[in-house]
DNA sequence: TGAAATGTTGGGGCG
DNA sequence: ACGCCCCAACATTTC
C-alpha cells in the first residue's frame, strides 16, 4: 500500500515560539505533508512548575503573535488546553496524524512527555532548537559531564560546529482543525490588571526579539563587558524572556555575534544559560535538591514575614528592595540586582533558597526552569561551580560600588528620591527629620553574616 | 560574578 | 640624626 502523503503531521510548539529556524516546522513542511501547527496549554504535565502568572502574561501575547506570523504564511495556530500527552492521543486517532515533530525540552517533566509522545506515534521526530550544543555532546576527557562552567565552555568553543539558522518556511499547507479560543485562556491578569508595568517595559514576539537583538547588536554590545554590572544603565541584552519562549534561538544570537570584536563576554553568557540547561539535563532535581550534599543539612528557616517583606521590597536595604520592586513591576530584574536580591534572602534573611525560587517563577517573564534553578544554587553555594558560600554580598557596598549615585535605587524606591544619596548606602543613619516612609533595614547585615558562616562552618565539618 | 580580618609597608610627626 | 609610634594604603589570608 503506498504512503498517504496526505495526512497531516503535527507540529507542537512549546518553547519554540518562533517561525525563523525552528527545525521541527521546516522540516516538517519540507515532508510535503499538510501541517496541523498546535500549541497546548498543559498545567498538568509540569507539576508544581506549571507556569506562573509574568510568563502567562508574556505567552498569551507571544501566542498571539505566533498566530499572527503563521497567518503571514497562509496557515495558523490551533489551540487546545489540558494534558498534552492526552490531547495528542486524541487528536492522532480523530485526524489520522502521520508523525509529531518537535524540538526538545529539557524539563525532566518534558523530557518524560517526550518519550510518551514518541510511543505514542513513532515515527515522530524531535529536533534541537533551544541550545547550541545538546548536553550529552559535551563530556570531559574521562567521558564524564563537566561541573565547572569555565571548562565546560571551554569545551563548547573547541566543538564549535554550530549550524546556521535556518530561514523561515515560504508557505505552510496547513491542515484546518478545531480549536479554543485562546482568550477563553484567561492568560492575562484582569482583576487586578497588574500587567501595566509589563507591557510599558516589553514588546513580545518573534519581530520584537530580532529587533531587540540588532539594538543590542549596534548599540550595546561594545561597551557590554564594561557597563554590564551597573543596574541603572540598559547595557544588557534583555533577551531572557524572548529565549526563554524561544522567539529567538540561541544560534541565531551566536551567529549574530560571533564575528564582533569583544563580543565573548557577552556570549559567555549564553554559555552559562546552555550550562544551566546540562546542570538539569544531567541533574534532573536541580529545581528542589541541592546538588551539592551537604548543604541538604543546612540550617535555613523559613519566616513567612521575612519573607514577605523581601516579596514587597520593604527590606530597608534600598538596593534590594529596589531590585525586588523593579520585578514586580516590569517582571524583570537586573542581573547583577538578582544576586544581590538572592543572596539577602538566603544568606541574610536565612530563608531556603526553593522560596526565593518560586517567588522568580512566578514574577519573572523570563521564568526558565534550568536558568532560575541553577542560579538560585549558584547563589546559594549548593549548585554546579557555585559561589563559594562565605562569599556573601554586602548590600551597602554593592549599591555604592555598582549605584553610586543612586539612579537606580531612585528609580524603584520613590520615597528615597530625594535622600542624599550618600544615605541610599547607609539608609541606617538616616535622622528623624528625613526618615520618610522607607522602613528601617529589617536585619543587621553584619550579624546575618555571623550566623550564616557558623551555620556553613556546621555543615561543612559533616 | 565578595568582604572582613589580618598582615605589611612606608611616610610623617614627634621627642 | 634617630627611633618610635601612628596610621593610611596596600597586600594577603580567611571566612
Amino acid at each position: 500500500m503506498a504512503e498517504n502523503t496526505t495526512l497531516p503531521i503535527i507540529v507542537l510548539f512549546r518553547q519554540d515560539l518562533r517561525l525563523k529556524d525552528n527545525p521541527a516546522l521546516t522540516y516538517a513542511c519540507q515532508t510535503g505533508r499538510p501541517i496541523i501547527p498546535l500549541y497546548i496549554l498543559d498545567d498538568e504535565t509540569p507539576g508544581k512548575w506549571k507556569m506562573g502568572g509574568a510568563s502567562r502574561w508574556w505567552l498569551h501575547h507571544s501566542l498571539v503573535s505566533l498566530d499572527q506570523r503563521l497567518k503571514e504564511k497562509g496557515s495558523q495556530l490551533f489551540f487546545y488546553r489540558g494534558s498534552t500527552s492526552e490531547i495528542i492521543a486524541h487528536l492522532i486517532q480523530k485526524y489520522q496524524v502521520a508523525a509529531i515533530f518537535w524540538n526538545r525540552c529539557y524539563e525532566p517533566y518534558a523530557r518524560q512527555l517526550e518519550q510518551t509522545l514518541m510511543e505514542l506515534l513513532p515515527s515522530s521526530q524531535s529536533f534541537n532548537a533551544s541550545l547550541l550544543f545538546e548536553p550529552w555532546e559535551i563530556l570531559n576527557k574521562q567521558n564524564e559531564p563537566f561541573k565547572i562552567y569555565t571548562p565546560f565552555w571551554n569545551r563548547c568553543m573547541e566543538v564549535a560546529c554550530i549550524d546556521e539558522p535556518l530561514p523561515e518556511p515560504r508557505h505552510i499547507i496547513t491542515k484546518t482543525i478545531k480549536s479554543e479560543p485562546l482568550d477563553s485562556w484567561k492568560l492575562l491578569p484582569t482583576h487586578p490588571d497588574w500587567s501595566i508595568g509589563l507591557k510599558k517595559h516589553w514588546q513580545v514576539g518573534e519581530k520584537a526579539a530580532t529587533k531587540k537583538l540588532n539594538h543590542f547588536i549596534s548599540v550595546s554590545l561594545n561597551t557590554y563587558e564594561r557597563d554590564r554590572d551597573i543596574p541603572s544603565l540598559d547595557a544588557t541584552s534583555s533577551l531572557s524572556p524572548h529565549l526563554h519562549f524561544g522567539e529567538i534561538s540561541p544560534k541565531q544570537i551566536f551567529h549574530a555575534t560571533k564575528d564582533i570584536p569583544h563580543s565573548s563576554k557577552f556570549l559567555s553568557e549564553v554559555g552559562w544559560r546552555e550550562f544551566s540547561y546540562y546542570q538539569l539535563y544531567y541533574f534532573p532535581q536541580l529545581p528542589d535538591q541541592p546538588w551539592r550534599h551537604e548543604f541538604s543539612k543546612f540550617p535555613w528557616e523559613m519566616n513567612s514575614t521575612f519573607l514577605k517583606k523581601w516579596q514587597q521590597g520593604k527590606t530597608g536595604y534600598p538596593l534590594v528592595d529596589a531590585g525586588m520592586r523593579q520585578l514586580w513591576q516590569t517582571g524583570g530584574m537586573h542581573n547583577r540586582v538578582r544576586m544581590i536580591c538572592a543572596s539577602f534572602l538566603v544568606k541574610d534573611l536565612f530563608i531556603p533558597w526553593q522560596e526565593g525560587a518560586k517567588w522568580f517563577w512566578d514574577t519573572l517573564v523570563d521564568a526558565d526552569l534550568a536558568n532560575n534553578s541553577a542560579s538560585w544554587q549558584w547563589v546559594a553555594g549548593c549548585g554546579f561551580d557555585a559561589a563559594p558560600f562565605f562569599r556573601i554580598f554586602n548590600p551597602f557596598l554593592q549599591s555604592e560600588k555598582f549605584d553610586p549615585e543612586g539612579t537606580y535605587i531612585k528609580r524603584w524606591v520613590p520615597e528615597l528620591a530625594k535622600m542624599p544619596k550618600a544615605l541610599l548606602h547607609k539608609p541606617w543613619k538616616i535622622s528623624a527629620e528625613l526618615q520618610c516612609d522607607y522602613p528601617h533595614p529589617i536585619v543587621s547585615h553584619e550579624e546575618c553574616r555571623k550566623r550564616a558562616l557558623e551555620a556553613f562552618k556546621q555543615i561543612k565539618r559533616w
